[in-house]
DNA sequence: CTGTTAGCGCATTCAG
DNA sequence: CTGAATGCGCTAACAG
């Protein structure tokens, strides 16, 4: 590893000389100045992040804790972190390990983090935001002084379900992942659902409890099988819409009405969540919310660094703008 | 920030003694190491990764550099650096950015790198694996005194191909994906390619040039184009299986051949490759080569730390175990 | 067995 | 304007 010693000895300077010249902060003459660039060039000098943390008793670095890890969002983090000088580490745990992943907070390998898509309790992730800077992205835990970044959910899915009854849709249902664990809610999945009744409750229809699903695992095929329970129900009493909380649970959907020969979207309107892949892995594809994912990690960052540096007044909550992305699982001839 | 001389203080005794303990090297009076216990306790002391290794100026650090992680090959990463006594960090950088991630290795951070699903030109790669201590885990390029883990592709692939040969398919069709940049090639695909051709070989079947389809871009939407495609032949001219690279054109093939109503596995059959979720997104699900992530994850990460402690006889090739997943996409009776 | 000391890479005093 | 000295957290070498 080239040090800065290595550099300060073959531009002849000392190593404070070239430690100025780097941190352009301190006067130096232009002689040394050259003397010094041309050695950093030569010998390919990277100052070391971790005496220079080390040093200054400060920090930027981030640090990403996620078990999920969306690339949009990460490079949205990516650019910001860059923009505004600081690095992007993550770090992985398994589920129930996201303790583990905070030692590197504690190691001072970074300032500040970043929260992902945690599968953590709401008492543990709330522990952990109380205890460290957190900014929470996409799904969160609300409480007071709590910081997080992600679009409206209850607003999204009532927009969405609204939609639909414009359309004349009478008999909506909605599925959406369940509890998974003693103590862990699913978060957004709760927002979304108030949204649906929300749109419902506008529209003076009375929601049908059989209509709401609440799937416990989340998957494909949970998904497949509530929604062929729902076939085996007479034309005239099956859903004409399902609102689903994610594009996963759209897709199998869509595939077990067009399978059951029953046409999308005349007859069953369907629509997503996230506008992922699996949105398009269905034909007709899936009307889905989109999440400005880039903008979401960006967003974070930048909220972070407000933290990082001790701002008081700064907005702790925001909400992002999210898009209906109208396809032929709601719209006849479209894809 | 509790450091090992606030431990040192609260237990009366040396920093050397608290590390001493700590790295139970060297043997410590029951005495000492009681209190040294009790003040660690007692302050929710954690050493600093970053100083140790400042110190020892030996790094047990592994960074991950992957644009796309798989959590089931992180999980058994995670899982063999802990028993090993290694920490894991990942570094996100955008396509083409890779050589921005390794900074955190030249910064110290890191002793060892393991390359997952990089994005970069074979040249760029080789010069990387040249420079760093490095670990090539699932795609990798291979050259003279490359590391790297992953299955055995062509073998799989023709494993798959004469499973179907042997059941009575004739018309064999490929897709894979094809070149996406100038200068970056798909390792994988060609080996696929290469399995698929050295069975159709084995049993005297010409390939049709028509029916080997590399696809730019790479995604599902090309996928069902390709597909339909083929499907406006003549039924006795089209293929009566196709062998995918990827789950998710197998799911795209299933889709686009159900909604054309000819039945999947009993006209055309699909596989698909890498058994993840897209596998059961389409009805029937498909049958894939399942990788063993996990093992893969972990097994990388036991030869990266062969690596970096200087070991000189280890083997810098290990090909993992597959096996073929039979579904209902080449099979009848199953889903 | 134990404490003191030096040094990992760097930025930042403090003297000059 | 510049260099020598200090300290960030820790361990290893050394001296007791």
């Amino acid at each position: 590893m080239v040090t800065i010693r290595d550099v300060a000895k073959l531009a002849g300077v000392s190593s404070a000389t070239v430690s100025r010249v780097l941190n352009n902060n301190y006067a130096v003459s232009d002689e040394r100045r050259e003397k010094v660039m041309r050695a950093v060039e030569e010998l390919g000098y990277r100052p070391n992040i971790i005496g220079r943390n080390l040093s200054r008793n400060e920090n930027r670095t981030i640090l990403v804790v996620s078990s999920h890890i969306d690339s949009h969002m990460m490079r949205g983090a990516y650019y910001a972190a860059t923009a505004l000088g600081y690095d992007l580490i993550l770090s992985f745990a398994p589920d129930g390990y996201t303790e583990d992943a905070l030692k590197y907070y504690e190691n001072g390998l970074a300032g500040g983090i970043i929260l992902i898509n945690f599968n953590e309790s709401d008492e543990q992730i709330v522990n952990i935001c109380k205890k460290y800077p957190v900014v929470q992205c996409a799904e969160y835990i609300d409480f007071p002084g709590s910081c997080h970044v992600s679009i409206d959910d209850t607003q999204a899915t009532c927009q969405m379900t609204e939609m639909l009854i414009k359309r004349g849709r009478k008999r909506l249902a909605f599925m959406a992942p369940g509890n998974s664990r003693q103590g862990i809610t699913v978060g957004y999945a709760e927002q979304r659902e108030k949204g649906f009744r929300e749109a419902l409750r506008r529209h003076n229809i009375v929601p049908n409890p059989d209509f709401i699903a609440r799937l416990h695992p989340n998957s494909y095929e949970a998904g497949a099988k509530q929604m062929r329970s729902w076939l085996t129900l007479p034309p005239e009493e099956r859903p004409d819409a399902v609102v689903c909380a994610q594009d996963l649970l759209g897709a199998a959907c869509v595939s077990v009405i067009t399978h059951a020969g029953i046409d999308v979207p005349r007859q069953i309107a369907v629509t997503g969540y996230d506008n992922l892949m699996y949105s398009g892995m269905c034909i007709p594809k899936l009307t889905t919310v989109a999440q400005p994912f880039y903008e979401m990690g960006a967003e974070s960052v930048r909220m972070l660094v407000k933290r990082m540096t001790g701002a008081e007044n700064f907005e702790r909550t925001v909400y992002l703008h999210h898009d209906i992305i109208l396809r032929g699982s709601t719209e006849e001839g479209l894809e």
